[in-house]
DNA sequence: CGGAAAGTTGAGACTAATCAAACCTAGTGG
DNA sequence: CCACTAGGTTTGATTAGTCTCAACTTTCCG
């Protein structure tokens, strides 16, 4: 990706809900999350980007979400222009675009089913999912705070930490710390996530 | 649109989850949901697409949810390859698409922040939702069963068949027949959907 | 060491789900 | 024309699951 890296503090915004999307951005470090907030404070996350993740490659033309840093994140950015020139005349490049696009709408449409899920299938779920993005490490290091979860899967921390302990108890993962988690048995995971 | 309209009965699979996606989709007569459904039979509703929708914009090469006729429905078929063709040399008729794709996108953006909401926020915005699409009238015809806008909004029928009652009951809305809906007070549906 | 932020745990309240029954409405056939 | 049926809807009583409020613990950092 063509671009400087910019540095992000925690909490920072990286663009705002209605902003034009004039750029595309890829973690080097930290992570990202995007969120719409209501007037009373409720607030909903649409996904966490991790070091490596390129995102808001399905934006529209005004953001639909902001992004905020979940703590400092190293961040690269791409003048959109810049990048869909690139790919008018490189194939191979729009085909690498198009890819992330659909995978984004994938998660999207997995997260959608959230709705009609038990909290602790919820928990489950989310879960795996950080577990998916490196596959083979038995241990995931959870970048984001119990309310960045509960955000995400529409629960409370309380509800979330809660359903860990459980979880916990039950051996199916072991909380090393409150942000590393083991997960000790993936198939009852897969289980429960139905 | 190109192609001839096709007939499909009540709850007929227009096309299925991952299936290759080949054709986009205008609602003629009746109406469409997509779905994904699991093992256990509960149901997430993505979408509802009434007379004048086209549909399907957005796809990806394989299908991430099922589309079905919710009752007896027409609807005309267009080849993805022969509409993207004509999108490449007819600039304004590419932009069309990428609206229609756009709005889409929002659409699932709105549909995302049920998560968060109450059985009576999510009721009342489903209402606005669905009397947006022909702004002008005050009345709105559904034509989709209770158990369909439960799994739309991640609630049960009777939930769904309760929150009604009350709205009517308040005077917000009135319920000429259970598929008729008056909306007496936008703005209170408005305030209540937050 | 002290303070703040994050996380956990418990008790009770409340919302929505579940289970059950009754009610409509439209369509069918005697 | 009316009884009958089936699918859909409404309503009631009870239960289960999650939220709320509160206290306490742990971790992080200056």
């Amino acid at each position: 990706m063509i671009g400087a890296s910019t540095r992000f503090a925690r909490n920072a915004e990286i663009y705002g809900e209605d902003d034009p999307a004039e750029y595309l951005y890829q973690v080097i470090s930290g992570a990202v999350r995007t969120c719409r907030t209501l007037d009373d404070g409720r607030r909903q996350i649409g996904s966490f980007y991790l070091p490596g993740d390129i995102f808001d490659v399905e934006a529209t033309e005004v953001h639909l979400a902001s992004a905020e840093a979940i703590r400092e994140a190293h961040v690269v950015v791409a003048k959109r222009s810049a990048v869909m020139a690139r790919a008018e005349y490189e194939k191979n490049f729009a085909r690498q675009l198009w890819t992330l696009a659909v995978r984004e709408l994938q998660r999207m449409h997995e997260h959608s089913m959230v709705l009609m899920k038990s909290a602790e299938e919820r928990v489950a779920g989310f879960l795996l999912e950080m577990a998916g993005r490196n596959a083979a490490a038995q241990s995931i290091e959870l970048p984001m705070t119990r309310q960045d979860i509960a955000d995400y899967l529409g629960l409370t921390i309380e509800t979330v930490s809660r359903t860990l302990s459980q979880l916990a108890q039950s051996g199916t993962i072991a909380l090393e710390t409150s942000r590393r988690i083991v997960l000790r048995n993936r198939v009852a995971l897969s289980r429960i996530n139905a």
